[in-house]
DNA sequence: CCCCCTCTTGGTTGATCATTCAATCAAGAG
DNA sequence: CTCTTGATTGAATGATCAACCAAGAGGGGG
């Protein structure tokens, strides 16, 4: 097996476990038997856990294109409704683990009390490119949504609204709570529309 | 002492601890050095640490009112407003704690990947608490918005955007990000406003 | 053939974890 | 004075944790 494969295997057993239990909770004993290693070898590529950590989350932030937007966006040319049709992605994963879900990046981002600045730049990173690709699709959207609207501030609520969604969701363990959160963003972007209507 | 001072005690530095370090991270021991007890004392009151966990949430449950609600309305009478202020004393908050605040009950609620039933109802309680208290000042906004308003899921997207904001501005360390979130709410009730006034 | 480097093996270390327990204490009841 | 109760003590337990390390396997180039 090529070494490159290791690491690897080690990243997406990690990227797995750190989802179902997050970081703490995961044990380096957990990472081998998953991974069928013995701890020298994980520790032959990563010095420690904190690495693994980076390694994970530079596997998502690297991977929001191929991984996560391509698969959404599969059919759907409309930049507004490529918005909710990312929504309707993460609605799919929620109802999928019965509604244990929780966004990979934001569970860390809460669990992780004292992050060391690259882990912290690496999570904010996560969620800038999630944003970014948001604020491109409104960009799309043009004139259908008002002149003076803030993209990022937009976008960023789009990303709050996920984050609110699924965390609520998870708790009350009830895909409507993630639904109704997504039905007040629809009647936000509706309104929107409306008043760039009247304007124009 | 009397014997419900040493379990309150506990009670109040299990809730701080928790909300600095996370459930997993608060070790028996840091909660003993916190208190000045010995484990046995700890254990009299708690057989378990998921007890102490118990008795914290139940304590966040019981004291929304005086301890978040009160000091949030002072002074404040309109209910729309009532709602921003609610906002704007989480945003006191984070920066009061340089952009590390963190929802305790969301924290809890993401942190916590195999709640039992009864730590997984209190989390619910928390939250419904929450946004209860949000419907109470929508059904007093009346005729201020539209008629066939969801009041429900309205509160519910005012907790989703606070615990959004919150994520965002903590993993950035930004408040801005809760501000552009608060923004885009107030937004959102504009556009709600407005609508009943046509409509009416 | 041997040297060198990457990678693997798996036992080991010492710290930390939640929890237990027998013993002790103070204070009140009868 | 005796007995009971509830609270407290603090050492000890065994499990689990992240991390370390000496020894060796395997392979490619000289």
């Amino acid at each position: 097996m090529a070494p490159k494969d290791t690491r690897a295997r080690i990243v997406h057993a990690a990227m797995e476990l750190f989802w179902l239990k997050g970081f703490n909770s995961t044990s380096i004993a957990d990472l081998l038997s998953r991974t069928q290693l013995n701890s020298g070898s994980l520790y032959h590529f990563f010095p420690s856990k904190q690495d693994v950590l980076v390694g994970v989350l530079e596997a998502y932030r690297d991977g929001i294109e191929e991984m996560l937007l391509k698969p959404a966006w599969e059919g759907v040319d409309d930049p507004i409704e490529r918005i909710f049709a990312l929504l309707a992605l993460y609605r799919r994963l929620i109802v999928e683990t019965d509604c244990t879900y929780g966004c990979p990046i934001g569970s860390l981002a809460l669990e992780l009390h004292e992050p060391d600045p690259q882990v912290r730049d690496l999570l904010a990173a996560n969620f800038v490119g999630w944003t970014n690709a948001i604020v491109r699709q409104l960009e799309a959207a043009g004139a259908r949504l008002p002149r003076a609207l803030d993209h990022e501030g937009l976008a960023q609520f789009v990303l709050t609204t996920m984050e609110g969604g699924v965390m609520q969701a998870r708790t009350h363990r009830e895909v409507a709570y993630f639904d109704r959160a997504v039905a007040m963003l629809r009647t936000h972007f509706q309104m929107l529309e409306a008043s760039a209507k009247v304007v124009a």
